[in-house]
DNA sequence: TATAATCCTTCCCATCATGGGAAGGTCAAG
DNA sequence: CTTGACCTTCCCATGATGGGAAGGATTATA
């Protein structure tokens, strides 16, 4: 199968699938007559597993660490485990820093009559000027 | 004041008042007879605006739309609120996205063993296998 | 005053993951 | 045999930031 089919099957386009290869996540494949890269089930596989942790937010370098752990029949489940965990905290982080931005915008938001005067709570925050009014 | 004074004050690295200034988010300072940038406390005062929005999450280029209209005495506060709601909106999209990815690797997570055996949900759902014990 | 340390300047490169597009080779169907 | 759809490599762009080199300017110290 040529890497138009493999993009298609496995949900990667066929540009990162050349990245992949290029930056060693996956290992190249056999090449046609014509330099036609072919791909196996096996490699449709492992694009997949790469599709589903990218799509639940591992970075590239952490795909790279779990799919090492999958294609090691030896591994311990323990250090999947820990990478998940410390994504989840990463994950967990980030949503904290978004919903502390979020609560300061409505405040400011709630603040703003966003009718036609000039007047405006949002920019004298951003200005750094003191609020005039509580709430 | 030179850029590093600049810097200090606004919490904007030099580095990046050079780049605001090359992307023409602020305007070029005055130089000395050595070309050096010359700030003062106005420019100041733009940065620190920058500086806030830039924390509040406001990309770039809607940290301009809001520097116009701060700049602007005639603006009206309905459109600082429109760009402000709008980055809830897509800020709280962006929320639930990462709460999904959470919870799904938290229920992974959980039916992992974490032991030393190489039976592993966690990268059986990477590779796309159904899942053996339900919880 | 001479020299060293600290600033400033511009310029290039790297990040991270992805897409766009050009120039040119290949293959399959009509 | 032509046409269109595919493949190849190569370069460039994104967004916001940092690193660092090479060289000029200023300031502090010996």
């Amino acid at each position: 199968m040529n890497i138009g089919q493999a993009a298609e099957q496995s949900g990667v386009s066929a540009k990162m699938i050349r990245y992949y290869e290029q930056i060693g996540l996956i290992s190249a494949p056999h090449r046609t007559g014509s330099n036609y890269r072919v791909y196996g089930s096996d490699e449709v596989h492992v694009l997949r597993f790469i599709k589903r942790a990218r799509t639940l937010g591992f970075s590239v370098e952490e795909t790279g660490a779990l799919l090492a752990l999958w294609q090691d029949k030896s591994r311990a489940s323990g250090e999947v485990k820990d990478i998940a965990s410390d994504h989840i905290a990463a994950l967990e982080t980030k949503i904290a820093e978004l919903q502390g931005m979020v609560k300061t915008l409505k405040h400011l938001v709630h603040c703003c009559q966003g009718d036609n005067r000039p007047d405006c709570p949002i920019l004298d925050d951003l200005a750094g000027e003191p609020a005039h009014k509580g709430h």
